[in-house]
DNA sequence: ATTAAGGTCTTAATGGATTAAGAAGGAGGG
DNA sequence: CCCTCCTTCTTAATCCATTAAGACCTTAAT
């Protein structure tokens, strides 16, 4: 049986193809009689309504945004910054009533992104480290495009935080209030799936570019503090999880000197540092002040971090790709820094 | 400037469109030299890669499978049972290299869902009500479809757990422990947005199969242990959340006389439960009995709780979306009481 | 009776690409 | 020199629907 399309049903009602396109798309082009009567034949075929595809490309639009995000999809719906931030846009793609493409990015690259096939009006990109391919294929649709957090892209809206400022803040908090042994753990700087010690050049040379920035605003912020950066442990992690948190927190608190507060950049990763100081009887925030960030999963765990506006900045990059902008901007929203009981002055 | 095409660049170069086309998808076909001078032309004049619509349209496939939920997505991906299933979904879309596009529902209802527009190989739906006009649609379209949790449509692979008897384990369980008052407070049973004590008329008139199928379980369980359903205290919610829980919590222990154990069917509301018992300075399992459902949120509360597998469904869901079976299944994933501290015997 | 105005349907152009089959030309073998 | 086989491209059919403009027929008003 051949596929039944608009002409089948002309065809057995000896209308014109035209006739039964209105037939579904504007009704007031036709008697109710014959609308009925064409109606109904779809049905007795079994006919599917319009081709999505073909309708797709006579009306040049998709109704359906893409979004494209650096990690797996089972990382990214167990992480709470980007579930705040996928909230956001998917309100917004809600109220607009279009739909909302998650795209794979395979990992194992052996195939091509399925960028090229991507039926869409619009791409957000988000947290793509330098470089990634995925980029390119997005930019070559030319589509209106819009990043968050990483990369920059000129000529495309940016949504995301200050993230040097972000990360100065977090540090200057704890040289602020005395410390001076500080230890870093952070995850996402490169792609490579490397976790451990990671030395200052490794560190500048992260591929993610907020990460990047975050962590020179920590430098800065420590070394206007008379911190010698070069001696700040510094352990890098591939996953964010709190097991790797807590991976991180035994590395950084099994040195000699033992650092008396760690910044993270994730709520998360701090989380197991958290653990960490607990395996090993140390007082929070007697004993160690630990810093988080992003402010999704610290609440309860009476965390100090920096509070972005995930939703927000999820909102508004949906609606920036249902209007893009005639002037793409770079949209820097605020971050705040939230003070709780992880963080205190050090011993005397 | 008139949009490029596949034809703006054969015309350029005085070659046909077909090779150009090659150009782009099948390389093999076309001389090196060639080759490069068309992709070259496509580039400079701004070219943006063969079209996704007219691509989709051609080749009869679009990349790309639909998901329709019943909630609104910022509720979805803030949800712990729907964040599991998506997580198992969307591991399997990405292992296959295909999208998952995310339908709205729009709640005003004012417009249809844009159904008929999706752009999609496939369906997946969960969790709808009985009769809600998006199922129609996306039946209408004939693409493989299938459901979980609700409703049961025949013909077509459905996913789900055995609701009665899940129900059945949990209220069991409470009466096994020797607790006769018993109050329930359910989520999602209707689509109204009422919120209140629910008749047992009001409570088999569920809409949504799943929570009924739940729900008589309860009731079963209940009844041939010799407790009178209709004297069952039955709190009805029209939100998952804690704060939710927390109401019907305050609602159902200021009864007299208090129940001494209370069915939950999610850990969401049953968290909040606690909250309620907590205020009221009664002990839980000691003075008060709760049990969850999902597994979702349960382990750190030390919950009692029915595990559903979440994310095998969601990953057998992209394994029927991807691969139709010939002989659609109705598949009844399994599930586990897991007793934890928040149920013991009721003070004799 | 004439004509304007509606209502209802058809014609035909259009959106952009894919691919089986065929044509043209060159190379190599006998 | 002829035939065959490749390689490289072209032809033309096909995927399915939308919509402006035009044709035809009624109806109502003048």
């Amino acid at each position: 049986m051949a596929r039944v399309t608009l002409q089948t049903i002309a065809d057995r009602l000896g209308v014109s193809r035209a006739t039964v396109s209105y037939a579904f798309s504007r009704p007031d082009q036709l008697s109710d009689d014959l609308r009925r009567r064409i109606l109904q034949v779809a049905d007795e075929l079994g006919y599917a309504g319009p081709n999505a595809a073909a309708r797709s490309l006579r009306l040049g639009r998709a109704g359906a945004v893409g979004l494209l995000f650096s990690e797996t999809l089972a990382y990214a719906f167990a992480d709470p910054y980007a579930l705040g931030f996928f909230q956001g846009l998917a309100t917004a793609a809600e109220e607009a009533g279009v739909g909302l493409l998650i795209l794979p990015l395979p990992r194992g690259e052996k195939r091509p992104p399925p960028v090229r096939d991507a039926v869409v009006d619009a791409f957000c990109v988000v947290s793509l480290p330098d470089g990634h391919p995925a980029l390119a294929e997005v930019l070559a649709r030319r589509l209106p495009t819009v990043v968050v957090d990483e990369p920059y892209v000129p000529g495309h809206p940016f949504l995301g935080i200050d993230e040097p400022a972000a990360g100065a803040q977090a540090a200057r908090h704890l040289v602020e209030l005395g410390h001076r042994r500080v230890g870093v753990a952070m995850v996402g700087l490169h792609d490579d799936g490397r976790t451990g010690w990671a030395d200052p050049g490794r560190q500048r040379g992260a591929v993610f570019e907020a990460m990047r920035g975050r962590r020179s605003g920590y430098e800065a912020a420590c070394v206007s503090a008379g911190v010698d950066w070069a001696s700040v442990p510094f352990y890098e992690l591939s996953r964010n999880s709190r097991a790797a948190g807590r991976e991180a927190g035994h590395a950084l608190l099994g040195r000699t000197p033992r650092p008396t507060a760690i910044l993270t950049n994730t709520d998360v990763l701090a989380l197991g540092i958290l653990d960490a100081a607990a395996d090993l009887g140390l007082d929070v925030p007697l004993d160690l002040s630990v810093v988080g960030f992003s402010d999704s999963a610290a609440e309860e765990a009476g965390l100090t971090t920096i509070r972005q506006a995930k939703q927000e900045i999820g909102a508004a990059a949906g609606r920036l790709l249902l209007e893009p902008p005639d002037e793409p901007e770079r949209l820097l929203f605020p971050h705040e820094l939230i003070v709780r009981a992880s963080t205190a002055p050090p011993r005397p």
